[in-house]
DNA sequence: GTGTGCCTTGATAATTTCTTGATGTCATGC
DNA sequence: GCATGACATCAAGAAATTATCAAGGCACAC
């Protein structure tokens, strides 16, 4: 995987943080360590955790404290680690803004589980696709469908990553090396007559005069650059 | 008020159902009951409830059971309720699916913080309809029933599991790997072959003209896509 | 046992995509 | 005019991917 989830670990005793970290990482886990309140809110800012473990009984700040302060700009799911069991303590960690409450001693694998139900909550912020548009030309990169006004389109895996890397470059010129490393992989980087003829054809499919590109220009003695609006 | 929230309550002890009528209705909350999981499964879909609070022990289904069927069309919020406090059955629920799990006996406030919890991680955005539209192919996500114009269209569970999973991601290419994935688990991601006789057995089945697809299009190379009206 | 339905595997045909070579165009410089 | 270099296009064979059919295996119900 290319990124690791990044998780917090904010807790002043070593032990439970011994514990947790070797845990997590067993699990895939980065880990990042707090040992107060304030040091926990500084590394919430800084190391971006996907996660934040929180122990309740900091020697500076109460957990609630520490919880209502990262919720003032960050809806990081956060998880209470006490060790008092009473049900006003819960009520007022999770109306603070915790998402979940658990007890001392706890269970690892339990501690597990009920981190991945608060990683699968964060996930839904896929939903809307990245979307490139110029003209009549619409690139869903996430649903990796190109449409010609309302038309839909149907490229070679070629053409589509051909036409995917300049719009990563959208409005940039691409020289021919750089193209056909994206698409061939090293060593094809003298094949330009292949990247002609792809280009070709996805000329022939984006646009109604090839002769005349509205979209893929061609950067004589470079390589191509696909037009933005403007 | 406009609109009350709607809690369901799936329990098959009656104490169990007043003690916690009583309770929610208290909080302002609109209460509907299920005593079993089938009739739990029924009422998610009709009532639409923004949190499901679920017992385990259900004379018909297992809680897991009904948390999954609940998740194969829904991301409601579900909270276990259970007389067992084995960290196996807290992993195994929390991983189908569900959000929370309370320990029976459990603590009215407590509940209804963690409900709070739930109602706040719910995305105000989507209304989930178990039933998918799309030219005349419906998918009933509910009722595990697909009708090919008013035509029901009788479907083996590795069929019906790739098209629901298509249709999770309707209009979105899904690669081969994806696919595999979800209907055969981690480990099958090579075994395009079983894909490949699975689709053209579900395109002889969904199609009128399976060399010509009208819903289930290929992108070759890559992977399928279940064709959404414009 | 026997039958049925479903999944899997293998073989083969059909289709799509890629690559290659031939040819044509255009602009530039001699 | 003629040669040259960069680019575009077309067509055909090669390669890869996909679709389909058929047979074997397994589980389950009768």
């Amino acid at each position: 995987m290319s990124h690791k989830t990044k998780i917090l670990v904010v807790d002043d005793e070593h032990a439970v943080r011994r514990f947790l970290r070797t845990a997590l990482k067993t699990q895939g886990y980065d880990v990042v360590e707090a040992h107060t309140g304030e040091q926990g809110i500084i590394e919430a800012i800084n190391a971006q955790p996907e996660v934040i473990i929180l122990d309740i009984g900091l020697p500076d700040l109460t957990g609630h404290e520490v919880t209502k302060r990262i919720r003032e700009w960050s809806n990081v799911p956060i998880i209470i680690l006490s060790v008092r069991d009473q049900d006003a303590d819960k009520v007022e960690a999770l109306d603070a803004g915790a998402d979940d409450y658990v007890t001392k001693p706890f269970s690892a694998v339990e501690l597990m589980a009920r981190i991945r139900v608060s990683l699968r909550h964060a996930a839904p912020k896929e939903a809307d696709d990245p979307i490139f548009n110029t003209g009549d030309l619409t690139v869903d990169l996430g649903a990796r469908v190109v449409h010609l006004a309302d038309e839909e389109v149907q490229l070679t895996p070629t053409e589509y990553d051909l036409l995917r890397v300049m719009v990563r470059y959208a409005g940039k010129v691409i020289t021919h090396q750089q193209l056909l490393r994206e698409v061939r992989g090293v060593g094809y980087q003298t094949e330009t007559h292949l990247l002609r003829v792809h280009m070709s054809n996805l000329r022939h499919k984006l646009e109604k005069d090839p002769t005349n590109p509205r979209y893929i220009v061609t950067e004589s003695g470079v390589g191509y650059r696909l037009k933005t609006d403007e």
